[in-house]
DNA sequence: TTGAAAGCGCTAACAC
DNA sequence: GTGTTAGCGCTTTCAA
């Protein structure tokens, strides 16, 4: 049923292995060949069988991408950001959706699921410092993100601080005094939660502002619900709040809404700003400002180094150092921080 | 250096067909060998090539989503969910981009990229009715949408018409009277927008309303930029309007902030409904009307379709007849169709 | 410049 | 219950 490359051969008068030639449009093939060959090709329509291929030269040109769940807005521009890079370098890719699960990051790691991928970009949202040999796997891995630093594979990440501390100096630069801060994870130490808010305090910090608990938010998700909540229940609380800083734009857009639904006035009364720079944030009433991470700059360095490290590996290279990357970020004014 | 099945035969001192049998829980394997296999590749950490897995029995185990980009919300939530169905069916996903370029959604259906895929679940949103004979492929292919009917491959739509036409009558029951519509594509006849505005126009007539063109926005893609672009004008043009039906959500939210920046009162002055049902629509300032388009019972419908296609060709089997399924709908009112 | 042939790791007849 | 073995379609030495 399926032509194969023997079909072709047969078909040309010629063997396999010019018939390989041709296809990988390798030299020392005689021109009349060659055009005999690619007709034969044409008629039979033949396509080569990647699993074969893959069998045999040891890849496969899919690469794997794992993250929590595609909907999440912030993951579905990052896969978008991914699928672009890697099909520019000739690859596609296979998505894992881990649900945030710790059970299914573990285990996806060693899942035979990414057997026929030539290498992981993974994104981990459960994992911690203490998950770090996991990460020492057989095939080229980069991960993404603040659960896991210093660990056995290349890593691209941002300076979660530096742009959290950005992001509160902002609203203090509007004038804001009574700063609340949402999604927090209670009681832990690393992550980007425990960054962006290690972020937040230091701005305070170091414009002589007090930490005040009651102002900060904390929440189990980074959902548009989890914003939306810390937020009403800031606001109960009764506790005075000029200026909100969201961990991501989809706790702002959430805690936005709680706060228009309250009757408060954005950016009149209280101003906003969130982290990721979402397309949507640029269509929301009022405009969201917000913190670019350079989304695009963490897919490509990310497909970058893992295609770098897939022909290292295929070229039997001493692998180069494993590295970190970090990548820049910047502060989006918009709206909801304005006058 | 992979672990094969041989070595793991050679530590069992058993045979590779008894291993085999292990890994694949098959019975007629003694109690007593499952257990010396399994320690040998437990010790071991065998993996399975899949590679030569696929090559061997003719399934990888994946199949295939093309679709125009993930970044657009429709588009990641489709994806997650058929990702989390097809992982619930032990299938995983890679995904294709297409862009909505036409080029690449028929140069698409012939990839090499797919080779690896045990079929296709394709979106086309440039493919045309006269693209048809395209969709006759020699693998597992299930199309969505609206752009090609009477294909020689499995169909999931919902029926466009009919909710497009419940979406004008949740607006005319809510008591507008000059109901702009936004999304239309000039001069076509065919796909989601011609199919959408003509269920719109079907309300109208029923509701014996004129039809006027001058409150159909048109526009090029359906971004939220479109949607508020194409409100602008509409709004600058000076023609009254009480009810906007965006044909998507993106669409609706962009014309939603064209009102607002307008400094029309949605829902008092005007009342507005999208399509889609996306996440967001429930988190923005007023909350969205919209129409669920069964996202999920789409993306269930599709895998289930398409591997029952892959394992009926992998028995042998002669083909059932392609079939069509068509998924339901359902208007959800919010607050901006309120009062 | 082209051909012959080995073998990548696995599955599934078919033997025993 | 378990072992032997022939390929799946391709790449790639090695020879010619």
């Amino acid at each position: 049923m399926a032509v194969t490359l023997r079909d072709v051969a047969q078909r040309a008068g010629v063997s396999i292995k010019t018939v390989s030639n041709v296809v990988h449009k390798r030299q020392y093939v005689k021109d009349s060949t060659r055009d005999i060959v690619q007709a034969a090709i044409d008629e039979l329509g033949y396509r080569p069988n990647l699993s074969a291929r893959s069998l045999r030269s040891g890849r496969s040109g899919v690469i794997g991408l794992a993250l929590p769940e595609v909907r999440l807005p912030y993951f579905a521009e990052l896969a978008d950001s991914v699928i672009t890079e890697a099909k520019q370098r000739g690859h596609t890719v296979l998505i894992e959706q881990t649900g945030a699960e710790p059970a299914a990051e573990r285990e996806l790691l060693r899942s035979p699921r990414l057997q026929l991928t030539d290498g992981l970009i993974f994104s981990p949202l459960a994992l911690s410092q203490s998950d770090v040999g996991l990460l020492e796997v057989d095939y080229p891995l980069v991960t993404l993100g603040e659960r896991i630093f210093d660990g056995p594979c290349d890593h691209v990440v941002m300076d979660n601080v530096a742009a959290a501390r950005a992001a509160t100096e902002h609203l203090l630069e509007a004038g804001c005094r009574r700063i609340a801060v949402i999604g927090a994870h209670e009681g832990e130490d690393q992550g980007s939660a425990a960054l962006r808010l290690r972020g937040h305090q230091e701005a305070l910090d170091a414009a002589g502002m007090p930490r005040d608990d009651r102002l900060v938010g904390y929440v189990g998700l980074w959902h548009r619900q989890d914003g939306a909540d810390a937020m009403r229940r800031l606001l109960a609380s009764g506790v005075e709040v000029d200026g909100v800083f969201g961990m991501n734009d989809t706790l702002a857009l959430g805690a936005l809404r709680a706060l228009q639904d309250a009757g408060l006035a954005v950016p009149e009364g209280v101003k906003v700003i969130g982290f990721d720079d979402l397309e949507e944030t640029r269509y929301t009433s009022p405009t969201l400002s917000s913190v670019d991470p350079g989304r695009m700059e963490i897919a490509r360095t990310a497909v970058r180094v893992l295609v770098e490290r897939i022909e290292e590996r295929l070229a039997g290279e001493t692998p180069a150092p494993r590295r970190q990357y970090t990548t820049s970020y910047r502060v989006v004014p918009r709206e909801s921080t304005a006058g």
